[in-house]
DNA sequence: ACACCCATGTTAACGCTGTTAAGTTTATGA
DNA sequence: TCATAAACTTAACAGCGTTAACATGGGTGT
């Protein structure tokens, strides 16, 4: 009897319709400004619903972004395998790191702009980091690979790799933060800030401090 | 008569008493938890009366971020007078950021880690604004003071300028955003990034891109 | 001296929020 | 057919920022 697979099919439907209704309002909208009962008003159910398919808002919104960094992490597998030279990899990897945050601002915003609520269930941390970690953790596999290859000397692979994303975050963070902001043409700040940086991680000689 | 002069100045102490309450509560417990209604329990009177000195939460959110701020823009224009070596300034300019910012984390988050709201009244705009923007005005005037003297070579100042910016604020914004991240000695990161920073900063030679 | 007025502050309320407890409907398996 | 469990809703709580309407007390003009 397939009754219970039917049941569960259906449950999963509701709990996508949930899912890509949040979605579209996030996107939208921004984080703060969707609440449960605008959600389950464009469903057509009501607010209480929700709660039997997530835990709570944040929970929701977890799953949302969760899905979205998925593909910025795949972008970056991708670029493992097409390009060949480390160097130019690495260069490529952070590019792309702040075009995705540039493209998906409200998800950017969520999981690296916000800041953590103090941890009260240790063991139900939020997925979405996970997504972020993952992220960060090819990033710093990149600059390793370039230190391997003795194409760029590191003192500290660690410190440098997180320099090097808080470099990169900074530049998406500040463009999603303010987006009135005079800013330079995008791509030519970008450029300078990946050319700063490039240059900053290749040169040998110290810099007087 | 000295009445009305009496009467001004109570309205002045209570105004202060008011920014005194909020900024304690804002620097202990963070924006979002601070509500209007905590801010008036702690002065011991109704939430109401805050609306008769300050427009709105924003308002008076402002008003103490603004005078936080300009504490950075002195100590930033005391940098200018007592080291003469321009890159060495820079430097020491963009360190004096990063550890104001992670001094007073909620201030910082307020001003340079929540997206602008929409514009609604255009000369309303907050003022502590005008001091973050002093902030970057400083660091651009020290980057081209490096360049006038030829100790740097840059192309494009602004964008440079900007991009300066933009590390210096992702390193701190991150470890706002991420306290319990496992993040490297804190100083030794600074310098790691400071260091990356500058090199890429002086070092001439392009970079394969 | 007396009435008026205005600054100051309060009470009550509106419409919103996330979330929970209790109640209702619906469909299924025995 | 009937109890049961799953699915969903209604009502409510406690909080939020903010506004309108009301109270009060003291300085001012006549």
């Amino acid at each position: 009897m397939g009754v219970q697979e039917r049941r569960a099919r259906e449950k999963k439907e509701l709990r996508q319709e949930i899912l890509d209704a949040a979605r579209d309002l996030f996107v939208r909208e921004g984080f703060e400004n969707v609440s449960m009962r605008k959600i389950a008003e464009k469903i057509e159910y009501s607010p209480t619903t929700i709660y039997l398919y997530f835990r709570d808002k944040s929970d929701l919104l977890d799953c949302i972004i969760e899905e979205t960094f998925a593909r910025l992490v795949r972008k970056q597998t991708l670029l493992e395998q097409t390009v060949a030279d480390p160097v130019e990899r690495l260069e490529k990897g952070l590019r792309s790191y702040v075009e995705f945050g540039l493209k998906h601002p409200n998800h950017y915003k969520v999981t690296f702009m916000m800041p953590e609520p103090p941890v009260t269930d240790p063991e139900l941390c939020p997925r979405s980091r996970e997504m972020g970690q993952k992220a960060f953790a090819n990033l710093r596999n990149m600059l390793a690979e370039c230190v391997e290859k003795k194409l760029l000397e590191i003192d500290d692979l660690e410190a440098t790799a997180q320099a090097a994303w808080a470099m990169v975050h900074g530049l998406t963070s500040l463009m999603i933060a303010k987006p009135h902001y005079k800013w330079a043409e995008r791509n030519h700040l970008i450029d300078t800030l990946l050319g700063t940086l490039m240059r900053g991680l290749t040169a040998k000689s110290p810099v007087a401090v």
